[in-house]
DNA sequence: TTGTAGGCGTTATCAA
DNA sequence: TTGATAACGCCTACAA
């Protein structure tokens, strides 16, 4: 069952006029006799005649589209950055294409191969938790694929960055844990190579040296999945609380699920038994219990962003030099799952 | 700064052959000399050789990518459809291009225009609150456009349509309510004319009816926007309490999450003054407070389902003339957020 | 003002 | 086995 499609072929037949006249009246172009343009224009209407964007697209090579790459579609913080890229790109008139990786790294290639294939005009990506090697993508980069990486991002490929301010938040954050006299600061995060996990933890451990806090191991657990399996993450929940923190940053939604469920399962009390602050753009963060005291990206900014950004690499005419490394502030939203502990010493 | 492809010209040229034989090389099809062949694979390969999937699909009349239309990206339940719909697609070696309307009828035709001439092969779509007339998509269905309707479908278009079975639903949760003891039951619900909200508000009515509740209209209350709109939604939420009903029926992710910020701030206490089930796929529902009683509605599937039918619908040689109505039962999750009445009378 | 012709990159048909 | 050619639908020099 296949789409039945006019033709500009069709509609020159029916009028009785060649396809550069429908061309030239559709587009609105060139010298053409008014009559026969509205002709052509009211025939077109009638007939529902929509031009073929591929054929469009193969002449003009360009798709008038955009490739996303990003780990999970159901997630909040990615849903609101894919958002953000649909917004930008619908008023320039693009399409978006939607890819996710589940946090695996062939899959990432597998799905930007596809995407560059298909000619797409640019990608936005984030990297996958399963992602190290990103030479595949810097050969792309290379040839000119326009790119902007967003949230995870390389070193090794010099272009855009969208993200938000990872260091800042995790500092903010921490800071007011340890203002609210909390010391022994525990840090739950992704993969250790991600540059957003990175960030956070160089934050958290800037927080806690400013504060003459020294950083101890068995505070400190990354989950290679980033959240995604949740056997991982619920042993990290588990062997992170072995070492009897009274606080925690904990980076990720995924993570900050199983941490609240693992909490509420084996009776632990928030923030009572554990503070608690959580890198998380859930909508329900204040409706929790208790209300979740959360560092939020501002998801929609960085999706639209980074779209914008990429499209002035589409339409720049020589290959783009200078490239732009944009922080967004995080926002942190005090709740109670932070506490006033009682300072002793 | 566009993309520098290699064409399958320039792998002919370098390796003296003619288009044809490079292209059978990667098609791997008809006989061809076996070191042609290799010579040919071998290059392609070392020069990262993508063939262009544009010109393929103008030459095949298929661009093996798929549309979907849905109002917010950023909902935990559409999120959840993508992903399944992604899911099914990706293993089929298709795209998915998203749109979404935002609750606006013009953005919805706008974008299956958009979808049509971009000639995915077929088009997954939620209708809007807006939209009322579904002529536009009846035109292009008659012309054949494969199209798969999921969660808000239209009586007016014959073709497969996927949901939750949103009767059942809204009746299970309402009989636990009564079965619970309440009997002031309102209903909070999006657009009236859309078909989910009426069969919610259909299983709302018969469970009151059978256990010999009359209906009552002002505990009734529609939201036009769906939710979408924060005034409208609060204002519905404001006069449904006027009414003083005991307990409440949320229909969606945004209404229930205003319901609760409303209840919050207001000082009314669930399930105390006010019990509460809501249709909502928020993961984080069982860590509120109180611990939210849900209709779960399997969104993850409902996407997959309507993605094979949609398969199965651009797969056929002829047309399709049999369709399936597909309802996935939803799943009522008993949480604290409904107690036990005392039943007086 | 309008028509003709060639090409975008690929593939299928036919001829060599 | 391989090559030349035409076609997918559209656009644009160039010619008329």
């Amino acid at each position: 069952m296949r789409f039945e499609k006019i033709t500009i072929k069709d509609v020159a037949k029916a009028l009785g006029v060649s396809t550069s006249t429908v061309s030239r009246a559709l587009r609105d172009s060139y010298e053409i006799g008014a009559d026969t343009k509205k002709r052509v224009l009211e025939y077109s209407q009638k007939m529902n005649f929509m031009p073929n964007q591929m054929a469009s697209s193969l002449k003009a090579r360009t798709s008038k589209s955009i490739g996303i790459v990003v780990s999970e579609i159901a997630n909040s913080f990615f849903s609101q950055v894919m958002n953000g890229i649909e917004s930008v790109a619908h008023r320039k008139g693009y399409h978006v294409i939607v890819t996710q990786t589940h946090g695996c790294n062939s899959r990432e290639i597998a799905n930007v191969i596809h995407l560059a294939s298909h000619s797409v005009d640019g990608i936005l990506i984030s990297l996958s938790p399963g992602t190290i090697d990103v030479s595949y993508l810097k050969e792309l980069f290379d040839k000119k694929m326009p790119l902007v990486f967003f949230d995870r991002v390389s070193d090794e490929i010099n272009t855009h960055k969208v993200m938000c301010d990872n260091f800042q938040g995790a500092y903010d954050a921490v800071s007011y844990l340890i203002e609210s006299g909390y010391k022994k600061i525990a840090f739950l995060g992704g993969a250790k190579h991600l540059s957003n996990i990175q960030e956070r933890f160089a934050g958290y451990s800037e927080a806690l040296a400013y504060a003459g806090i020294s950083l101890n191991d068995e505070y400190i657990k990354f989950c290679e999945q980033g959240g995604l399996h949740q056997e991982e993450s619920e042993q990290a929940v588990k062997s992170m609380l072995e070492a009897k923190p009274d606080a925690v940053l904990v980076c990720g939604d995924r993570l900050t699920a199983t941490s609240l469920k693992y909490f509420k399962q084996n009776n632990i009390k928030v923030p009572e038994d554990l503070a608690m602050i959580c890198f998380s753009n859930q909508d329900f963060a204040e409706l929790l219990d208790p209300p979740l005291t959360t560092v939020y990206q501002p998801a929609f900014e960085i999706g639209g962003y980074a779209t914008d950004l990429l499209f002035q690499m589409i339409n720049s005419k020589s290959e783009v030099k200078k490239f732009e490394m944009k922080k967004f502030p995080c926002q942190l939203n005090k709740r109670a799952s932070v506490g006033q502990k009682i300072i002793l010493s």
